[in-house]
DNA sequence: GATTTGATGTGACAATTGTCATATTCGCCT
DNA sequence: AGGCGAATATGACAATTGTCACATCAAATC
C-alpha cells in the first residue's frame, strides 16, 4: 500500500507519516498544500492520496480536481478537522473516496484499506452529517389530520399553481380549492399557501 | 474481530463465512432472516452485524431498527445487490454503518476492519447514487442577474414571510419590497412569490 | 324514512399581492 | 453645474388570496 500526504500542519503530518509507517503503509512523499500533493501524485502514483482540505496556495479540494482530471481513477481521501463538515457534499461531488477526522489516527490505516479495495469511507460523525442533508423522512400528512384530497391540494400548491389551475386538475371548483387550503392552513397553522409550499418542501 | 451474518441466500451466506474466515475473523454465528439476526445479536454481542436488506420474515432494515434499539452502539453493515440502492437513505438514517456490495467479496474484510475502528463505509456506486441524492450545488443567484438585496428579499420570501414583515427586516417600505418581488419574479420568469419560494427551495 | 355526515359549491368580503407609472434622493461622472 | 443612474418610495389599480357563513346533495347510519 502506497500513499502520499498533504497537509500544511507539520506536526499533523508527520504524526500521520510515522504512525502508517508502523502499519507497514509506505509513505512515497508529504507536501504542505495543494500544488506539492498535485506534483507528489503526478510523479508516484499512489495507491491513495490523503488530502488536507484547508490548505495554503491550493486547497485539497482544487488538488483534488486537479488530479483526478490528470486520473480519473484516483483514489482520494480527504482529511478535515471537526470543525469544516461543509466541504462534505463538494468533495462527495468531485468524487473523492472519503471524508476523515485527522484526530483519528488508529481509524485512518483500516480507511485506507478499504479505499484501496475499492470502498468510500467515512469519518464517525461525518454520516450523520451527511444524512441530515438529505431530503429525509417525509413526515405522514395523514399522521397531521390531513385527509388525501388535502395532500393533493397541498401536492399542486407546491408546485407553484394557482388556485384555478388546482381547481381544473382536480376537477373541483376554484372555491372548494379555497375552502380546502383554507382548512390545511388551519390544521397546520400556517399564514398563506406560500408557507404551506415552503413547508411542504422542507418537512 | 468477531461478527455475525444474516443472508437469506444460503450460497451466499457461507462463501462470505468461509471467506472472512480465511481472513482471520471469527464469524459468530449465521442466519437466514431479520428475526435470526436480532437474535443472533443479542446472544453474542459481535462487533459488527452484516445483514442482508431483503429477508422473508423480517427484513434486514426492520432487523436494524430493533438491534440498534437494544444496543444503540451496535455496527450495522448493509449487504446489497446492484439493484436495491433505494434503502440506502433509510439505512443512514437509521444509523447504520455501512452499505456495500455483496459481491465485492475481497473488499468485505478491509470494510470491516474500517468499520469496527468507528468509520463508516460505503460501496463504489453506492456513494454517487448518495450524492446525486444530496440537494447538490445551488445555482448563484448572481449568475441569474440577482443583485444582493434582492437575493436577501427572495430569502426572505422562501421563509414565508409576508411584504410587510420583509419590509420591517429590512427596513424598506411594503411598496419598495414589492418593487423588488416584481422584478425578481420577471427576472426569474415566475408568476408570484410562491413560486418563488419553491424555486429558492429546490434551485 | 329520517338523520347525520362529508364532499362540494357559492357569494360576499377584506387582506394581500403584483404591476406600473411616477416621484425623490443621493452619489458619481465628466 | 449638469446629468445619469442606482436605490427607495408612493399611489392607484386589478388580480389573487384567505375567511366565513351558508347552500346542495349523495351516501352512510340509525
Amino acid at each position: 500500500m502506497k500513499i502520499i500526504i498533504a497537509d500544511d500542519d507539520q506536526i499533523v503530518k508527520l504524526s500521520l507519516k510515522t504512525i502508517l509507517e508502523s502499519f507497514g503503509i509506505e509513505v512515497l512523499g508529504t507536501g504542505s498544500n495543494g500544488r506539492e500533493a498535485v506534483d507528489l501524485y503526478k510523479e508516484h502514483h499512489p495507491d491513495v492520496a490523503l488530502l488536507d482540505i484547508r490548505m495554503p496556495v491550493m486547497t485539497g479540494l482544487e488538488a483534488a480536481g486537479e488530479i483526478l482530471k490528470y486520473d480519473p481513477s484516483a483514489k482520494i481521501l480527504f482529511l478535515t478537522t471537526f470543525s469544516d463538515d461543509e466541504y462534505i457534499i463538494e468533495a462527495l461531488n468531485m468524487g473523492a473516496k472519503g471524508y476523515i477526522l485527522k484526530q483519528d489516527f488508529e481509524s485512518i490505516s483500516p480507511a485506507l484499506t478499504a479505499v484501496k479495495a475499492g470502498q468510500s469511507v467515512f469519518g464517525r460523525d461525518i454520516v450523520s452529517k451527511l444524512s441530515s442533508l438529505v431530503p429525509g423522512e417525509k413526515t405522514d400528512y395523514r399522521t397531521l389530520g390531513i385527509s388525501e384530497k388535502e395532500e393533493e391540494v397541498i401536492a399542486l400548491v407546491a408546485q407553484g399553481l394557482n388556485n384555478k389551475e388546482i381547481g381544473q386538475a382536480m376537477f373541483l371548483s376554484e372555491g372548494t380549492v379555497r375552502n380546502y387550503i383554507s382548512g390545511v392552513l388551519e390544521k397546520l397553522q400556517l399564514r398563506d399557501r406560500t408557507q404551506l409550499a415552503i413547508f411542504h418542501h422542507t418537512r
